[in-house]
DNA sequence: CCAATTAGTTTTCAATCTGAACTATATGGG
DNA sequence: CCCATATAGTTCAGATTGAAAACTAATTGG
């Protein structure tokens, strides 16, 4: 017998009912909604709701946040949000930098702390070392807020697996098969800590936190080029949970070698490294490469500009495959393709127009907001999302 | 209050269970299992088994087969199997022929009938109608042999809405936004005509009744070429339904210009008219273009050679950037390609090699062996999914 | 101050699973 | 031939849980 799905048990239906209505608080957090105004929302009795709630607010997770008076007349509702009293730790490790911030369950950025740090070469130990004291940083925060940390979330610049807490292959740390131990952030969060990679976080971020819509493919154009499938607000990770390697589609079969073994590739084409070698700003300019390169643009300076234009044709021909394959109707850029939004978008429709016209509407081609904390977000909200998605396990052993 | 999730109510324990159950009978279906075994593959109790299997009995969706003694010892179980007296009905309409066969809710193909018929150009009425003479046949074939018509599939090469039965593009048939009414094929069949892509039907057919793992890339190359993704034994479509389109990846940014409007689609690489055109065998050739260009190939003719070698090539490119994108594992070649695989294979995989050293196994690039069938098992397959993943609604309104 | 209105709780009931006891039907050794 | 053993399947009590309806609580406004 070869079975998969796990069996209907009659306590199913309380479960997925806890994190039903969890889920509804957590939508309409900005409304503080009411039992009734849940009951309303989720199509479940209002006598359930009660009951659902008491438990919820027993195991601490959702917070009544006294009296609500809204209608004209009746009694006032008693409004329920997720606690401001339980957070979730969100932490970066990239290339040049380091950073962390807590997020409470309401998805509010409580604290943030970055530090700029080389770290490409550097050994996992030595990262991890530094990260460690940023974590306490969040720690004493949380302590002096008054605020449980149930767990924590760390976004890599790489491919991860996270069950087993291994950095596959992060190819701009010069990280290859690395076991990392990141529960030794949090001792003795409940959660535990979650590895995830770094595009993929800051588009959960985007979905959850920022503009995103239900479905889109984020863009980050960090040291490398990384992508985020979001499908029906879900992560699409793929089979072996390496989707949305972007900067690896082949967009020209004559096309330079690539650092991940093949050619052609749109980071050969599109990442940091080619368009400042084509900018020609040489490594290690005073004043920021990135700053050089805005400036260039700005001044109009022609090798500047036929770079991004590059870049973006590139870029615009990677996201027409990815639309006709994946079906993709949205498109969010972040990280170093935000900060070119200006120059960089109009070369990128004018590809999509030519490869695929019609499939990508101009208008939804858009620029994260969140920045660098998008990622802390994503990295956090992951956890916080697994709490709304099974409260059960809360109900009975209670963090203090 | 935003909401989309229904609540949980107490009945849909049931619900599932009866899913469940169904689903376990079909997956062990060889072993024709008794209650117990459900009982031991599900993780239920035999109490809630037998109750659940008399539902299913007592709708006509399973059938007891007569005793079961494999055992040394003991009383003997009741052998379990999906009805084979319930039949769903496969249809197909391709450029150059027209299909039907009746399936079994066990799989079994019992009846099938092909007919060639030149549809590029003619008008859906017209088609449909030709059609209507071959679903005749299956439904005659089904009476006598006893067989109730739960509903049918009905798979055409190109994009379909699916709630709205609207053909939105098929442009091998000169078909745009045409509607259609395949309920008309099946009259009073209880679960109607579900209508689907040719491509994502294959596929389908591949994962249930062919050699397909759960997670694969389908590639269909008939006049167009078409794609599906299995992604942990489900279809993906994306969010608009129309994911797959492997055809018009953009393999190489100065290539000729694509009927889609784009350029340097792989379809104008590795099309079968661009094949056939570029191994120089013109349109209306006696003895059928396939059968010639086999025949060439055989002898070694170079222009036939090359330009299967070309097709492959950019096959692999846009395999490889599918790969890195979707995190596919395995490729299943079906249709034209399947034909010529023995020539096409060694061009595919040396791209793979150059483009995406060491992301698809060569072992992971397998051929299709259901030829045609396959179509017509995956679009009535679908139905005969549907019905086991919710059987609750058949338990009150038996159909005879 | 009371009618109207809305929030939330209590009570009764039905659905449905588990677990244990029970019945049904086979095999095989004495 | 018969009974111990083993396995299949059924019956029934018990627990969980949401729906529905009746009820209590708290507020507004005339």
């Amino acid at each position: 017998m070869n079975e998969q799905a796990a069996p209907g048990r009659v306590g199913d239906v309380r479960r997925r009912n806890l994190s039903l209505v969890l889920d509804s608080i957590a939508r309409n957090a900005d409304a503080k909604p009411s039992r009734a105004q849940v009951a309303a929302g989720t199509g479940l009795t209002k006598a359930a709701v009660s009951s659902l709630v008491a438990d919820l607010v027993e195991s601490g997770l959702v917070s009544e946040v006294g009296l609500y008076r809204d209608g004209e007349r009746g009694r006032p509702g008693q409004g329920l949000e997720l606690s401001s009293r339980r957070g979730v730790v969100g932490m970066e490790i990239n290339v040049d930098y380091l950073a962390v911030g807590l997020v409470d369950l309401g998805g509010n950025l409580r604290f943030s702390s970055t530090v700029e740090s080389r770290n490409r070469g550097l050994k996992p130990g030595a990262v991890m070392e530094q990260l460690a004291e940023l974590a306490g940083q969040a720690k004493a925060a949380a302590a002096s807020a008054g605020i449980t940390i149930l767990g924590g979330g760390l976004a890599v610049p790489g491919l991860v697996d996270e069950q087993r807490n291994i950095v596959l292959s992060a190819p701009n740390l010069h990280w290859e098969h690395e076991q990392l131990n990141p529960q030794a952030l949090l001792e003795g969060a409940p959660l535990g800590v979650r590895l995830s990679n770094e595009a993929n976080s800051a588009a959960l971020g985007e979905l959850w936190y920022g503009d995103g819509p239900a479905d889109f493919l984020y863009v980050s154009g960090e040291v490398g080029v990384g992508g985020g499938v979001i499908i029906s607000s879900e992560l699409y990770t793929g089979p072996g949970g390496s989707a949305g390697e972007l900067g690896h589609i082949v967009v020209h079969p004559e096309g330079p070698s690539c650092s991940c073994g093949g050619a052609g590739c749109l980071e050969t084409f599109a990442g940091q490294e080619a368009v400042f070698e084509a900018a020609r700003i040489p490594e290690g300019s005073l004043g920021g490469r990135t700053e050089l390169l805005l400036a260039a643009l700005a001044a109009d300076e022609p090798h500047a500009k036929r770079a991004v234009r590059d870049a973006g044709r590139y870029l615009g021909i990677a996201l027409a495959s990815s639309a006709r394959l994946m079906d993709i109707e949205a498109v969010v850029l972040g990280g170093h393709f935000a900060v070119l939004a200006d120059w960089l978008k109009p070369s990128v429709l004018s590809s999509l127009e030519r490869y695929a016209p019609g499939l990508l509407e101009p208008e939804s081609l858009t620029v994260s907001r969140l920045e660098h904390s998008g990622t802390l977000l994503g990295a956090a909200g992951q956890v916080i999302r697994a709490v709304i998605e099974s409260p059960f396990e809360f109900l009975l052993g209670k963090p203090a």
